[in-house]
DNA sequence: CTGGTAAGTCGTCAATTGACGACAACATAT
DNA sequence: ATATGTTGTCGTCAATTGACGACTTACCAG
């Protein structure tokens, strides 16, 4: 007991960085501490899934694992955070002004927009996490995330078809089907690289660049073969 | 005791057939058994996760935890083999024959290819199981697998190129990398149907006919963009 | 029937894991 | 300093989980 404070005391510490522990600068107040368990638990579940134990969690931080349950009372609270904090929030409102920015062609619109996408939200934690919350189907309200991708991509159809002075389906699903071409070609590109850790070797705007040209340069024989032409 | 075995065979079982439990039909020869385990531990661990229990596992299986010990010595063993045979086996040898078969227009052949690699390797149970597999770092020899459709995308680029009369690239990688837009749009279409558990609105070879259309006719245009004309 | 062998189960152990009560260390206002 | 509330840790409990020894049950040859 008093050999433990002792042991404590004759490290030399100064107030505000006493522990020399990775990452938990000793005593935080309450916001901040909390703010620097949500950002090390989503690196932690990112890496290591859903089901990574929180004493690992808790090492991770620097913390004792009995502080977690000051902050979340439970494991699946500190999960269903990280995700609202993580998972929602990578979504950009401007992405709708940008794309619908007529003054520029929509290549280079679309190219803009996928380089900033695969920056923001296909990233390597944001993509583990998508998955790993996926595929154990607690399903956390995968419905805001679809419906937002839906918005993007009826845009992008809108948008490329307006350029290229071409009729689109009046089948939504299938026209968003068309537009998922394209996205889904940039987001298993992500995939690749974060979860299969593979196609490193081409540079990331090269790749963007070349998908954006063949969903333009295919486009119209794309929506032609839909159903026939269509007025 | 008595009481049990006057109770099974008061079941007027015929041999072979005996338990009426869900999945383990009573007494099997070593090799159905570990047939047995093998088909339901993959159903099992696609669904959920290789951190699936053996207790359940077992349970699935209509025998006793200990069973599985009598055949795998270990879950990791377990799992190495259900991934040898469903995730390494699912790829046929004459894809390459008939992507090659050039009495046949290109077109035809990817979608052909495609609808049949959609219902053969991209099933929930393969997609499921390589998922869960890729995110565990414990990369299962994936080697194999990104061999396997590297030599796929390479005769893709080939066949398309000889019958568009395009020239391709030098690089191999780049090359590659635009193959990966039809392939990676396919692929994230059943991502999305199977871990997503979205994109069941378009029939499956309406959206494989759009996506091939949409390769073919931005071709030209994608191989031109890489690097400017070459020869 | 009988003995032997393979198929199958029961109960248990040791390690893990989520959760939490009780206590100690620290800061700050008075 | 001393009171007070907050930050933080220790140790532990109950449930889970991989693994396995010891035992029981079914099948078959002779």
């Amino acid at each position: 007991m008093k050999a433990k404070s002792d042991a404590l005391r004759a490290q030399g510490r100064k107030p505000g960085e006493k522990k020399a522990a990775a990452n938990g600068s000793g005593r935080l107040p309450h916001a901040e501490r909390r703010a620097q368990i949500l950002a090390t638990s989503t690196e932690f579940f990112a890496e290591n899934g859903l089901t990574g134990q929180t004493r690992r969690l808790a090492e991770a931080c620097g913390i004792s694992q009995r502080l977690l349950y000051r902050f979340f009372p439970t494991k699946e609270d500190l999960l269903a955070e990280v995700y609202r904090e993580e998972i929602l929030g990578a979504f950009k409102a401007d992405w709708f002004v940008a794309l619908q920015d007529r003054s520029q062609p929509v290549e280079v619109r679309l190219e803009r927009f996928y380089v900033d996408y695969l920056d923001t939200t296909l990233t390597r934690k944001w993509l583990r996490l998508f998955l790993y919350a996926s595929l154990s189907d607690s399903s956390m309200a995968p419905d805001y995330i679809a419906s937002i991708v839906t918005q993007l991509l009826d845009v992008i159809m809108r948008e490329v078809a307006q350029e290229l002075d071409v009729a689109l389906p009046d089948d939504p699903d299938a026209t968003r089907e068309m537009a998922w071409t394209l996205h889904g070609a940039i987001s298993h590109y992500a995939i690749r690289r974060h979860i299969y850790k593979a196609s490193w070797r081409v540079p990331e705007d090269q790749v963007v660049t070349m998908s954006v040209r063949m969903f333009l340069g295919g486009f119209r024989d794309m929506v032609d073969s839909h159903g026939g032409a269509r007025d």
